[in-house]
DNA sequence: AGGTTAACGGCACTGAGTGCCAGTCAACAA
DNA sequence: TTGTTGACTGGCACTCAGTGCCGTTAACCT
C-alpha cells in the first residue's frame, strides 16, 4: 500500500486535499502497526505518503491526530443535534439520537475504526488521548441535561450522572463492537445496546421517590395479604 | 517566594529531595500563573527553584507532571482499597470509602488543589490531561464493579453506568468544592455529597423492576380508586 | 583519609511543532 | 497567449520537551 499517490500533483484541490488526507492517515496505520508508535517519526508518515513533513502538519497538527477518531466533527454533530432538538422531546430520545449521530462516525469506514480502536488501546498516548476525547462527548452531554433539568431537584447532579452514565454505556456498546471487528450486522446490536439505555433513563428521576412510593405499597400490600391470610 | 532554596546544597536525601519538590511546584504555579503555560519553559522552572533543568526530569517525567494532581498515589491508594475490602461490605459504602481516599489527597494542601484547578481548567493541555487521568479512576472502579457484579444480569452494563455515574458525581462534589476555594467548612459539605451518591446507589440495581412494578400497582389502584368513585 | 553512593548539572541529541518564504500549479482575466 | 491571483507545497531554521551520557560533588561509611 502507500506505493501509490504519485509526486506529480502539486497545487491541489477539494478532492485532491482529501486523497492527501486519507494517504497520511493510511501511511500513519500502517507504521504504527509495523514499527510501533513511538518509532515511528512524522517525516516517516510523510515521506510513505509521498508529500513532504511540513505537509503533514497543514493536515493535521498533532502527530496523534493522524490517528485518533475525528472527535471534532462527532462534537460538532452532537451540538447540532442538542441545539436543533425541540423542548418536547423525551430526553430518553434525544440522548439516543445525540449518540446514534457519534455511532455514524464509525460505521462509515468501519475497518479504519477498528485499526484506530487496536492501536488507541495500545499505546498509552493515545489511550490518554481518547479519553479526553471521550470526555469532551460527556461534558456536551451534561451541559445541554443541565439546561433541561435546571430548576428541578437536583438538576445539577442529576445532569452530571446522567450523562456520565449514557456515554460509558455507549462507550460500552461501541467499543464491544470495535473490539469484535466492527461487523456490518452487529451494527443493530449497537444500537439495540444504545436503545436500551435510553429506554432506562425516564425512570432515573424518579428513582428515590419510586422507590419509597414502593416501599409504602409494598407495605400496605403485605400487610393486606397478610390480613387475608390471617 | 522561590527565593529560599539556596544553591549550596548538593548531595541531599530524602528531606532534600522533598524540600525540592516543592520547590518545583510553587515555581512552576507562580510561573504558570503569571507567564501562562505554553510561555514558560522548563528552564525557567528549574531556574526558578534554583536546579539545573537536567534536575526537574529527575523529579517530575514530563512538563505537565509539575502541576498535575498525583493521580498515581491516588489511584494505588483506590486500588489498596478495593483489594482489602470484604466481599459482603455494600457496595455503596465501599465506593463512599474509596471516593474519601481521593478525597484526602485534596485535603493535604487545599491552597495547591485550588491553583491546580484553576490551572487545570485554563489551559487545554492540563484539562485534557486531568480528564484522563479521572478516566483512570473510572476504570479502575469500573473493573471492580464488574468482578462484584459478575453472573448478575447486565452485570457488564451495570458496572460501567454505576462506575461513571458514581465518579462524576464524586468529581462534581470535589470540583464545587475547588471552585469555592477549598474552604475547610466546605469538606463535610463534600463528603456529604459523596455520601448522597452512595445513598442513592443501592436502588439502582431494582431500576427497572422497581418501575415496572409501581406502574402496575400504580395501575391497579388508579382502577380501584375510579372504579370507588364510579 | 579513602571509598562508596547518590544526586546534581552540563552537554549533546532526537523529534514534535511552528514561522517564514520561495517555488509551483490551477484558474481566471485581458 | 500571456499575465495575475490564490492556494498548496516543501524546505529551512528555530524553539522546546524529553533523554542518554558523563564528569562532579556532597554525604555517608569504614
Amino acid at each position: 500500500m502507500t506505493e501509490a499517490t504519485s509526486r506529480v500533483r502539486r497545487g491541489r484541490s477539494a478532492e485532491g486535499r482529501a486523497e492527501v488526507r486519507r494517504s497520511l492517515v493510511a501511511a500513519a496505520v500502517e507504521l504504527f502497526r509495523t514499527r510501533g508508535y513511538d518509532d515511528t517519526t512524522v517525516d516517516e508518515i510523510a515521506a510513505a505518503a509521498g508529500v513532504g513533513r511540513r505537509t503533514f502538519f497543514r493536515y493535521f497538527p498533532t502527530k496523534e491526530d493522524a490517528i485518533s477518531a475525528d472527535h471534532e466533527t462527532g462534537l460538532a454533530r452532537v451540538a447540532e443535534v442538542f441545539a436543533n432538538a425541540h423542548a418536547d422531546e423525551p430526553t430518553a430520545s434525544l440522548v439516543l439520537r445525540a449518540g446514534e449521530t457519534v455511532l455514524d462516525l464509525y460505521t462509515d469506514d468501519p475497518a479504519l475504526s477498528v485499526a484506530r480502536f487496536a492501536l488507541t488501546h495500545e499505546v498509552p498516548a493515545l489511550r490518554d488521548r481518547e479519553s479526553a476525547g471521550v470526555d469532551h462527548y460527556r461534558r456536551l452531554f451534561i451541559r445541554h441535561l443541565r439546561e433541561r433539568l435546571a430548576g428541578e431537584p437536583d438538576g445539577e447532579l442529576r445532569a452530571a450522572v446522567i450523562g456520565a452514565a449514557v456515554v460509558a454505556a455507549h462507550n460500552l456498546a461501541l467499543r464491544a463492537w470495535l473490539a469484535a471487528g466492527a461487523p456490518a450486522d452487529g451494527i443493530d446490536a449497537c444500537r439495540a445496546r444504545f436503545r436500551r439505555v435510553a429506554d432506562l433513563l425516564p425512570v432515573e428521576p424518579e428513582l428515590t421517590a419510586v422507590a419509597q412510593r414502593l416501599e409504602a405499597v409494598a407495605g400496605r400490600l403485605e400487610r393486606r395479604v397478610a390480613g387475608g391470610r390471617a
